[in-house]
DNA sequence: ACTAGATGTAAACGTTTGCTGACTTAGCCA
DNA sequence: TGGCTAAGTCAGCAAACGTTTACATCTAGT
């Protein structure tokens, strides 16, 4: 391996002049927590080593330890980066856009190398901590998603509404996954475009419009 | 821990008399098989020791090693199960009960406490022979699915309804794994019946009957 | 009943894992 | 400039992992 200078490569496309320290503790941070969220999306929580990530980030293993004290601990910390992202989704979302939405997420447009985020919420760890903020993500999202169609707590025969949104995530979900992690031909390289028709039809048909 | 009688227990639920050898290979390697399909279903590849699998099936570790080679070998042979089940479902289910097949695969009916089959097809073991199967098995069985509705290999135009099939395989897959990896409510609760219904929406959507 | 081979057992091997402690180096202010 | 603290490095530990090896016990054929 050639020595490389010690400026680790990050996501900036634009040609600004980034004034960057050599060191600085929430860059590292980011570093490695957008080194974990891809490992962990495409490979899972067990099949994941720190050693990976920190290869990945271009940084020291026992920063891990550092900066969020244990592997479990950086894991809920991409749990809760990638919850905030899907919640921000599935609220600020206009009901009739909810397809273009999720074709977004599952194409990954935006964020800067950060593929197929939603893979994450269903890589478990085993830790009950974890599986604890995975499902108050998946459940808040789901609730927001049937609120929009006339879901409300605890309202007799809502619930199957809720169900419903319930596998509105779950198709979601399991797209993604079978684009990052497996491989699967045509699904893997169809664009956001190709997607969004079949999305729209399984939103629909799923969470009919009122 | 008492000791056992050494005929471990098995999904016979018949009260047949089975005249069952105290040392059976053949059954040996079944309880084996079954006890690693739940285990990696359940908890994926990585997060699956072998000592893990060999004391649900109440057998010596060793044996893994000695039946299927290793690990890897094991996963492989409990993807082939798996496999083979699900393009039983896709190829010999008329089009129009494609809906309660999936609801079938999902809530478990039939084998005796082998959940969520569908789970397994997007465990991943890193190993390039055992995605290879996963693949060949999810390429088939979407294959199939679309054939139903007028897919024909390499027609122009029907490409569409391949990439929709398999957005039906990962609806199912995933809703099987948010049942049993993670365990979300409503969903995990929710009965064959619950399900028939809103995947014969989701099923309608994406492959609309000819 | 005896034996050969099939089946099962126990213990250990070498490797990899997550994590830690003592150490070095860079950044910053007086 | 000197020195103090934040940031990063390095080597190694203990535990857990998949696998193997040498041995024990059962089954079936004669």
């Amino acid at each position: 391996m050639t020595a490389e200078p010690p400026v680790p490569a990050t996501g900036n496309t634009t040609g600004e002049p980034v004034q960057r320290r050599r060191r600085d503790a929430t860059e590292t941070r980011q570093l490695l927590l957008n080194a974990a969220r891809q490992r962990f999306a495409r490979d899972g929580y067990a099949a994941t080593t720190v050693r990976d990530i920190a290869d990945d980030a271009g940084v020291n293993v026992a920063l891990i330890s550092r900066y969020f004290t244990s592997k479990e601990g950086l894991f809920e910390a991409c749990l809760r980066a990638a919850g905030d992202e899907l919640r921000r989704t599935t609220g600020q979302t206009p009901a009739d856009r909810v397809p273009e939405a999720i074709a977004g997420h599952i194409a990954d447009l935006g964020a800067a190398g950060l593929s197929s985020q939603l893979s994450l919420l269903l890589r478990s760890s085993g830790d009950a901590g974890a599986d604890e903020i995975r499902r108050g993500v998946l459940i808040r999202s789901s609730e927001q998603l049937a609120a929009a169609r006339g879901w409300r707590p605890g309202e007799p025969g809502s619930e199957q509404l809720l169900l419903r949104a319930q596998m509105v995530l779950a198709a979601g979900i399991g797209v993604a996954v079978l684009r990052s992690s497996i491989q699967l031909e045509p699904l893997s390289s169809a664009t956001q475009q190709d997607l969004v028709g079949p999305l729209r039809d399984l939103v629909d048909a799923l969470l009919p419009p009122r």
